[in-house]
RNA sequence: UGACCCAUGGUGUAAUUGGCAACACAGCAGAUUUUGGUUCUGUUAUUUUAGGUUCGAGUCCUAAUGGGUCAACCA
């Protein structure tokens, strides 16, 4: 019965009052109003979750509206991988998706409307002089000498610039606000500008197109939507948000701001990111280092993951920057849940078992992942000769090495427990045959060998085993915040080592009908991922994240 | 020389709206383990400062300090 007070952001908080007043009937509705000038990042995600997910917890739906105001940065290539990324991420929009540019003329409609109330003149100055009437933040701006234009040639001159008589930038459409507000934004915001270009979907149907605080507002009105969750950056912008809706007289849309989520070693600028790809510091925006949800993607990142991780990191109005450690631990509880385990050898070493009988192969029992009962099993290949990763072997030991070393016990996973019996040498003294004998009846399963080994490695039989490439992955930056120094470019924090390709890894065979995308535990290493590089006989792998690694941590200490 | 927003363990987010500061991640220690994984147990560490209101303040008020944001015909 006693049941813990669920706690709630302070968004939820607002939407339950507004329930609990019936406000809107109890409707709820949300947008998320990406532009389609680029991919969705981290940063994205993190808005598309809140403004699905607190929807769907109050019975709302949201829209997705693209917000393609400004012609010349925008394309509908950018609008098909949007929806693609969002319906990755799990989440489904009300009918189709919507654009601000459907509102062209309803927006036109609007502006005719707030000139008629003497609310919007048009300005003939260039973008030079009314940057300069627009004073500072410390002392107020000063009215254009436009301003006093009569409501009948404002009429006029906004409807000619609307059939393209007047070249871009000759003239804007400005609401008439107060030049000497405190807020900048409200020093008569420019409405309207002239730009005679192809949209991406009106085409040449209009030249002259809304700014962002002319549209946005206004489409969440005509879209009725009753919460619009955005970012801090925005907040300067509400007083205007709502101006407009006052002296429209229209449906009042409610802005509310959230802080954006940074997370450390990713960087969410545009600019920033398109220049890692454009200098070719990473293969393209779906670069597993990339902190966009292509990227993601590709890394083996799952969306679902990736929505925990933005649950976890919670909302606030405060700058936060989350641990990248908290993204990779959601990571890991995901895939520890539902990844096959399956065994890979990164760097191998032959390693010869002395008493096995030549030219025998035996298929043993491997369970798919010990996590999920429903997981099922699979045979795997066992014979004299193996591989096992060259770090697994040490001639001389510390005391607390539980792996292969002459003269000590170790489990080969799923197969038998081996003594070492020693090693050969090339000519560079690399190790080059490790060679053991096994105990027969200590077979995993039927084990009645008695001992009890420390150590339990991964291998995979050197006649089954198929070549594989593995892609393993460091965090693209050496500090966790590459944007934030002022005095040192962002690029020179870029981690050369962001990036290790191992061409000659061993995979064990079974591996080979794995399609692009598929998630896998490599035992003791980490989590894998299937690269749409792959070929038929030649399957490419990205490290997702490593496991926990407490050895590693001893080792070092 | 302005306005606005923010301030709780290392990092985030809570605190029944004025009543014993908690949860997650990270850290540390131990147990379990045929993955040095998983799981389990224990544990370290927190209200920016100064006043005020109050029986009682993380919460309300004032100020200071610190951080952030705003002056694109971008969104």
């Amino acid at each position: 019965m006693e049941e813990k007070r669920e706690s709630l952001n302070f968004i939820e908080q607002i939407i339950e009052e507004d329930l609990a007043s019936s406000k809107h009937n109890g409707r709820i509705l949300t947008r998320f109003p990406p532009e389609p000038n680029g991919y969705l990042h981290i940063g994205h995600a993190k808005a598309i979750c809140i403004n699905f997910e607190t929807a769907k917890k109050y019975g709302g739906t949201t829209n997705l509206r693209f917000d393609d105001t400004n012609p010349t940065t925008e394309d509908t290539e950018y609008v098909d991988n949007i929806m693609k990324d969002i319906r990755w991420l799990g989440f489904d929009w009300n009918g189709e998706a919507l654009y601000a540019s459907d509102y062209f003329g309803q927006l036109y409609q609007y502006a005719v409307t707030l000139i008629k109330k003497g609310l919007a003149y048009v300005d003939d100055s260039t973008p030079e002089e009314i940057a300069a009437m627009k004073g500072t933040p410390g002392e107020p701006g000063k009215d254009s000498p436009f301003k006093s234009r009569t409501v009948e040639e404002n009429l006029d001159l906004f409807e000619r610039m609307k059939n393209g008589e007047f070249p871009d930038g000759s003239k804007v459409l400005r609401a008439n606000v107060d030049m000497t507000s405190p807020n900048m934004l409200m020093r008569d915001p420019i409405m309207y500008r002239i730009k005679k270009e192809q949209h991406h979907r009106t085409g040449g149907d209009w030249c002259i197109y809304p700014m962002y605080d002319f549209a946005h507002g206004q489409s969440d009105s005509i879209e009725g939507i009753t919460h619009s969750l955005c970012s801090l950056e925005f907040i300067h912008h509400r007083p205007l948000y709502d101006w407009f809706i006052e002296k429209l007289e229209i449906f009042p849309s409610r802005q509310i701001e959230f802080a954006r989520m940074n997370v450390e070693y990713m960087i969410t600028s545009k600019r920033k990111l398109l220049k890692l790809v454009n200098d070719n510091y990473v293969s393209g925006w779906d670069d597993p280092r990339m902190p966009t949800i292509s990227g993601m993607r590709r890394r083996g990142y799952p969306a679902a993951a990736i929505r925990t991780f933005c649950d976890k990191a919670g909302v606030a109005r405060r700058e936060n920057t989350i641990e990248i450690n908290l993204l990779e631990s959601c990571v890991r509880d995901e895939l520890n849940r539902t990844a096959m385990r399956v065994m890979v050898v990164l760097d191998p070493v032959k390693l010869v078992i002395t008493n096995y009988p030549e030219n025998e192969i035996e298929y043993l029992d491997a369970e798919n992942n010990p996590e999920d009962p429903q997981g099922g099993h699979r045979k795997i290949a066992f014979g004299r000769e193996l591989y096992i990763e060259r770090e697994d072997f040490m001639e001389n030991a510390p005391p607390k090495y539980f792996r292969m070393t002459p003269g000590a016990d170790v489990r080969l996973k799923h197969a038998y427990i081996l003594r070492c019996t020693g090693a050969d040498h090339d000519a560079n003294g690399e190790i080059s045959t490790i060679y053991a004998t096994y105990y027969p009846e200590s077979r995993s399963g039927q084990d009645t060998s008695g001992i009890k080994p420390k150590g339990t490695l991964h291998w995979v039989c050197a006649t089954d085993a198929l070549d594989c490439e593995v892609r393993l992955y460091d965090r693209l930056f050496m500090v966790p915040d590459p944007a934030g120094d002022e005095e040192k470019d962002f690029l020179e924090f870029y981690n050369r080592e962001s990036l290790k390709q191992v061409t000659q890894a061993k995979m064990e065979s079974g591996l080979a009908g794995c399609k692009d995308g598929d998630l896998f535990q490599f035992l003791r290493q980490g989590y894998f991922c299937a690269d749409p590089d792959s070929t038929p006989g030649y399957k490419v792998f990205n490290k997702t994240v490593g496991l926990k690694d407490s050895f590693a941590k001893e080792v070092k200490a």
